[in-house]
DNA sequence: GTCTATAGAAAGATAGAC
DNA sequence: GTCTATCTTTCTATAGAC
């Protein structure tokens, strides 16, 4: 199909930052050239710097825009009043939401390391941004004394790497529906926070 | 100091994986050139190829020794009798082993991707036989009434993502060491697989 | 066993025509 | 807004001197 040579600014941006989430979730930001990209959208190289100043920051704000919506979509969230009603929220919005999305958390996850040092910087406080807010939840159940856990941070960490891992093996239409997926997420992440006497390490 | 001109291929051969392991950590697959890996061994780009056929078997290679060293390691590990004396054995275990190796695993973890099809099949064997010891310990930990988990399977993946993601957060010489940090893991591990009476989801 | 030199391909980015 | 053409750099891998 012959294509027309009009103003299509307000949609090829988002298709080069598609193509460009594609790519670098599929081959790895190194390994994508600027040409790989425009042939995805059907474009010529030299055409990708009008919506972009360089590779680099194709990739941040790709990053970026990931962390922001997941920081807003937590924030919209339906979350309970208790500690307890608002970990399973957390834990069952984590999943839902980052299966959504494997691209963009496969990148904002595997890429951190082709960053420049600014732009790095601003990821990761972005991350942790995330991580406070469940942080904030297990020390609010810890205070109540809804949970028992021998290190707030560390089960913070624990509890994002087990979730986010989800993504490393999904897949649509498997043995498990996305939502029986998280309930058995959420009945290991209840228990591992959970008040076992036995619990009490040295 | 000046090269000498001998017989270094016993030394040199360990020096160019040893050099490539470290900048593929650090930069990844793709970002690093064979003049980097020579340059940081001290050597011509040229010469690399006497240690190695090409790059991409370079990176199988590291791979390769990582997960046969990972699974030989396991066998000879002591693991004790019961499944609850082998979970521990297993999550302390794989703790240690893996915070020992950051750049092995970081490359077996990130770089998959830029392994040609048949080289990730081999790694993916390698790496499933490791996921399958663990399983068939929860497994025994089921039947014998120790554990119990809602999916065996999930449960497997999910200790692993969680255990793994230490390497993520852990500094040498920071607020707790090792064995504390084991300790603490074993805790949610012993916890989430345990058999708390709510675990019964539908 | 390591070097220099280089072949041949491809990269990021820019200039200027249309 | 997109194209073609190109500059400059860098890449993997090989050839042949020493």
């Amino acid at each position: 199909m012959a294509r027309k040579t009009g103003s299509h600014a307000q949609i090829t941006g988002p298709r080069v930052r598609s193509a460009a989430q594609k790519l670098f979730a599929r081959m790895g930001y190194a390994a994508v050239s600027m040409r790989r990209i425009a042939a995805e959208v059907g474009m010529q190289a030299g055409a990708l710097y009008l919506y972009t100043p360089d590779k680099q920051t194709l990739l941040f704000d790709l990053m970026k825009t990931h962390l922001e919506e997941l920081l807003q979509a937590w924030a919209a969230a339906e979350k309970g009043k208790g500690a307890m009603a608002q970990l399973e929220a957390f834990v069952r919005f984590h999943i839902r939401f980052h299966l959504a999305r494997p691209d963009a958390v496969f990148i904002a996850y595997m890429e951190l390391r082709n960053l420049t040092p600014e732009n790095f910087e601003r990821i990761e406080s972005l991350r942790r941004a995330y991580e406070n807010q469940l942080e904030a939840i297990l020390r609010q159940g810890q205070e109540s004394g809804d949970f028992r856990v021998p290190d707030t941070k560390l089960a913070t960490l624990a509890i994002i790497a087990m979730l986010t891992g989800v993504n490393t093996w999904y897949r649509e239409g498997g043995r498990l529906s996305r939502s029986r997926v998280e309930s058995i997420y959420w009945d290991m992440v209840r228990k591992a926070v959970g008040g076992d006497d036995a619990a009490r390490i040295a």
